[in-house]
DNA sequence: GTGAAAGCGCTAACAA
DNA sequence: TTGTTAGCGCTTTCAC
């Protein structure tokens, strides 16, 4: 175009202040720059991390913006948040820490809403195939034999692994991986969290699950716990029952979450690459989002050991 | 309507599995059930608690959605976010933690935002007069009253105030509140944590105070830290230290974040009542959406004690 | 290179 | 009580 005319229309946009409408843009174009994210509670600190890394791979680098959805376990508000996102003409979300193979979640993507879960609950291959769901989780495998090893390297002879009950695919891995390496001796402790979405109910569970390891016997000398959360409360239960961190008994955590800087001692635990996991996702979608023929895939991360100070040293 | 006419129209419905569109909806009507938030970084557990609350205030009463922005307190996100809710057609925004007396909030409000501020970094009085936006927050001078009180109560006898460098009002008015019930001999002790809006670097200055303070003579036997993080961070590095919490020291905290009862020991501290607060803060945006022309107010809400283990018993 | 017009899916006002 | 229509602000196609 004329450079006349472009300074044209710059002076009028200048003059009235002229604000594209992002609502008329998407009624006509049916995209709209937005994307899904659908969590258990975003009080909990490893949610937190997420939604964070989440948010600046969506903003940073293509202008998205992040639709919260907290469930609380709840499937009543996941199918409506998933309704919602429809009615709302945005068709990307990233479900975190979920069950996907269930019907409200197969009946959102029929309805054509791109989905990626992360952290899944069910076997990978079941989903791809089926459902048509992108797979994005840490290798939770590797994540519970680092940490089982780990312990073993610093002399631990009788290690355990701690966790709340329930089989689901990530918690199995990751005693799958612990039992791998462990002697087999070693045995799994397990209790029932109150409620599953919250972010102290965890460390609750870890104070509980703490009086019972302390009347083992013979007692543990090295403990893996299914995550953070956990760990923390595994080690303020075990401090007031006298136990030492780590002279008497080392604890691995499974997250990385923030707060494992500052308890005390520091944490030691694996580190899912979180930035690496929500650059993906945001692209999967994007990419799918573009071209729907595009086919779900499953990614898998090598998590990492952060060594901080609930471990004996050598 | 004749009820068979609607019995067409619903068996049409059911049949075409019709569903409103929300954008076509919005473009007509003007109207969007979101809600904007605009938070430092939704990983600092203070904030995702706060954000949870409104969470569930707009979306259980009203069905309102809520998009999040995370400003990591820098001022060209907050006036883009604030460019795309009004592009996005969405007019109310709950502005937290943030010195909204600042040109880019201004202009905001003036091209059509709804705006409350929550945990104002100004004077609210300067806030209503000028500029439309409502104000609700703790009665913070209330807060580090009780706070200090509650240490003299439990017989300390040389409190001190921790807190961040920097004069916003809250702090400020915290400040306040403490020295008008703390004996003249009463000090302040503050440092300027790296960055001000992430999850950890509080708790990091907590423990570079804690050094400082044990070298004071003579040496504090209470301490009020002008939030959780910093008094997580103060019993850490003091424990660290060989302090006993709260046999040397007592500790007091302001904010009741989720970690308080996690730590070692449970930090006593001061509560907002958030669900109230989110309440309120979400029931003005509406009211005042629908009415443009109601001014805005000030609202402060008054904290209560939160006993723990962090201060010593009588 | 520029301007005009149709139409996205809905609501609101009006006509039948 | 029911059916029709204009128009929200944009993009896209087409005519000029």
């Amino acid at each position: 175009m004329r450079k006349e005319t472009l300074s044209r229309i710059e002076s009028a946009i200048a003059d009235l202040n002229y604000r594209p409408n992002r609502v008329a843009q998407q009624l006509k174009t049916g995209q709209t720059p937005m994307l899904g994210l659908l969590v258990p509670s975003i009080v909990n600190p490893s949610f937190a991390a997420l939604t964070r890394a989440v948010d600046i791979a969506a903003q940073e680098k293509l202008g998205y913006h992040v639709l919260l959805g907290n469930t609380y376990r709840n499937q009543e508000k996941e199918a409506s948040f998933l309704d919602d996102l429809l009615s709302y003409g945005i068709k990307g979300v990233i479900v975190v820490s979920t069950q996907v193979n269930q019907p409200h979640f197969k009946a959102a993507v029929d309805k054509g809403l791109i989905m990626v879960n992360y952290d899944g609950r069910i076997h990978a291959s079941d989903l791809a195939e089926n459902t048509q769901i992108d797979n994005v989780s840490m290798n939770n495998f590797l994540a519970g034999k680092i940490a089982c090893q780990h312990l073993l390297d610093h002399g631990c002879q009788r290690v355990i692994f701690a966790t709340e009950s329930g089989k689901i695919i990530s918690r199995q891995e990751k005693i799958e991986g612990f039992m791998s390496v462990a002697p087999a001796s070693a045995s799994i402790i397990e209790g029932k969290a109150e409620i599953a979405y919250g972010d102290a109910e965890m460390a609750e569970l870890g104070k509980s699950l703490a009086a019972k390891i302390v009347r083992m016997t013979p007692r543990p000398d090295g403990i893996v716990a299914v995550n953070d959360m956990l760990a923390i409360g595994l080690i303020a239960g075990l401090r007031n029952l006298n136990i030492r961190i780590p002279e008497d008994i080392s604890i691995v955590g499974i997250d990385n979450i923030s707060l494992a800087s500052l308890v005390n001692p520091a944490l030691t635990t694996i580190a899912p690459p979180i930035t690496a996991m929500a650059d993906i996702m945001v692209d999967r979608l994007i990419k799918r989002l573009a071209d729907p023929t595009v086919s779900a895939e499953e990614y898998l991360f090598t998590p990492t050991l952060v060594c901080r100070d609930s471990v004996q040293s050598l």
